[in-house]
DNA sequence: CGGCAAATTGACACATCTCAAAGCCTGTGG
DNA sequence: CCACAGGCTTTGAGATGTGTCAATTTGCCG
């Protein structure tokens, strides 16, 4: 047994449910007011998703129509609350309105793997809608507000909308163009290169989605959970972050992660933002 | 610089060109008959495209014929080959038809990891269709048959059959599976039990395509070659086949891969096959 | 039999894990 | 305003895991 403890101990409390803060179906119903910008859940996915999408391929208006319309219920949800199950056969897919969330794996020894980490405007488990079953958890990783779009919804978007079914299809490929970029860090950088690539990729996704702020960006996370990704020790990372920290590649403090010179991380890290496919293509 | 000699070697012959065998439109041209068995390279992707989808849902005559009359040539490709190159922006993607084809990324230190391997039925870069541009290269780990099916073919079935369309859109999904699995195995456990997952892995992914014979299948790589899946070097691959071999839990010898103990190496591995998505369902 | 690629070995350096203790920070109650 | 508890972070020390390099052995092919 070790590290994320958060992770660890939240998960005992799988027992109380979620609050739901609302259920759409064509998105106008007033949210709880969490926060200002946010009136309400289609909006955000809007919001979100759209920006998201956007970024890759133009959407016409109407089909900008066709995701505000989505039906979608947006929930709060605490860090370290799984809140898709390994195993189960869901009737939904969840997208991350703000927060962070990753897919996490158990060993039986108690290890765990987080393989992917999602940010706002992804659809942490789209691929549910074709695989049935859940081969991972979804956790979130800082407190998050998750929307759930109805299978039922997609599919019929797929037989009705071939343009966006390729985007949303184009989503499930970028994370696992994200997968594997994971594996060949994992399999072929030192650490500390691991950390900066992970963190020139995080930074570049949450600016996708307008959750950078200059050069920094909320990482509410914990060395643990951080270790977890990268399936390393707390303590092994621990010490790379401080080597990180004497090269003044990266600080990370009070959940804020700064990149103090992007050039050199980018570097040192063999960073190339090919596969996140950042840019608008006709897809 | 390390290891997979016969991939550093072979890629230096990029020069020449690969041999296209035939083109074929409604696919009825007659291959070199390099087998028997295989007749021509419309044949060859129902067969073993049919057999990968065909395992996950049920096709209909139409949808089988649709696969049939997809445009395709079908060509060989040495081993070490690497017959898609980072950064290109494809046309067409590539099927496996028979041998093993891998997904590699390279380092500026001239490490390489192979980031995902491919069998016959599956279709290597089907994601370019979405992503444009290449974010690692392909190479043959094996003498390959690749058929090429252009992606104007492709979007047009997204156009037309949404089924059809999922069911693609599923095979890039469980690609993502995969490279979860591998995610966790590189992460969480020991090479011994990485190289005994990768090898339920594989013995299950090429029986669906019926490429298995009893408990054993044909798996002509080198060590040097494991190691860059496993992102591990050689020589601790060897080691850690060694203690396997002294396991009983698998044989490897001339190119063949025995199972010696199909649950031994099964539990020994955590090994669960939920993530292939091999059950037959409504997708 | 000679030649070559691949597999194996040995020795040693470096990376990473584990365990346990210590330090630090923050929120809470007195 | 201080003391304390609890969760993180940091440190130290020692055990394992893994990489590197170079030499040796094995197996296959002509």
């Amino acid at each position: 047994m070790r590290r994320a403890i958060c992770l660890t101990m939240l998960r005992a409390r799988r027992a109380h449910e979620d609050i739901f803060l609302h259920l759409t179906g064509a998105g106008y119903i007033r949210s709880s007011g969490y926060r200002q910008a946010d009136v309400n859940g289609a909006m955000r996915i809007t919001t979100v998703l759209a920006r998201y999408l956007g970024q890759r391929d133009s959407l016409s208006g109407e089909e900008e129509g066709i995701l505000e319309s989505l039906p979608s219920g947006v929930r709060r949800v605490e860090a370290g609350r799984e809140f898709v199950e390994v195993g189960s056969h869901p009737g939904s897919s969840c997208l991350v309105v703000s927060g962070f969330a990753g897919r996490i794996q158990f060993l039986a020894s108690g290890k765990r793997q987080i393989t992917a980490v999602h940010v706002p405007g992804d659809f942490v488990d789209l691929h549910s809608l074709l695989l049935k079953i859940m081969d991972h958890g979804v956790v979130a990783l800082t407190d998050c507000e998750i929307a759930t779009v109805p299978h039922a919804a997609l599919r019929r978007l797929t037989e009705t909308h071939p343009h966006l079914t390729r985007l949303l299809w184009m989503s499930t490929t970028v994370d696992a163009a994200i997968h594997r970029a994971w594996i060949a860090s994992m399999g072929r950088r030192s650490v500390e290169e691991q950390i900066a690539h992970l963190m020139c990729e995080l930074f570049l996704r949450l600016r996708v989605v307008g959750k950078t702020d200059g050069n920094t960006f909320r990482f509410p996370v914990t060395q643990a959970v951080l270790a977890d990704m990268l399936g390393k020790s707390n303590v092994h990372v621990n010490r790379a972050l401080q080597s990180l920290r004497r090269m003044k590649a990266i600080a990370w403090q009070n959940q804020i992660v700064t990149i103090l010179d992007w050039e050199a991380l980018e570097t040192f890290a063999e960073f190339d933002s090919t596969y996140l496919s950042l840019h608008s293509e006709a897809r």
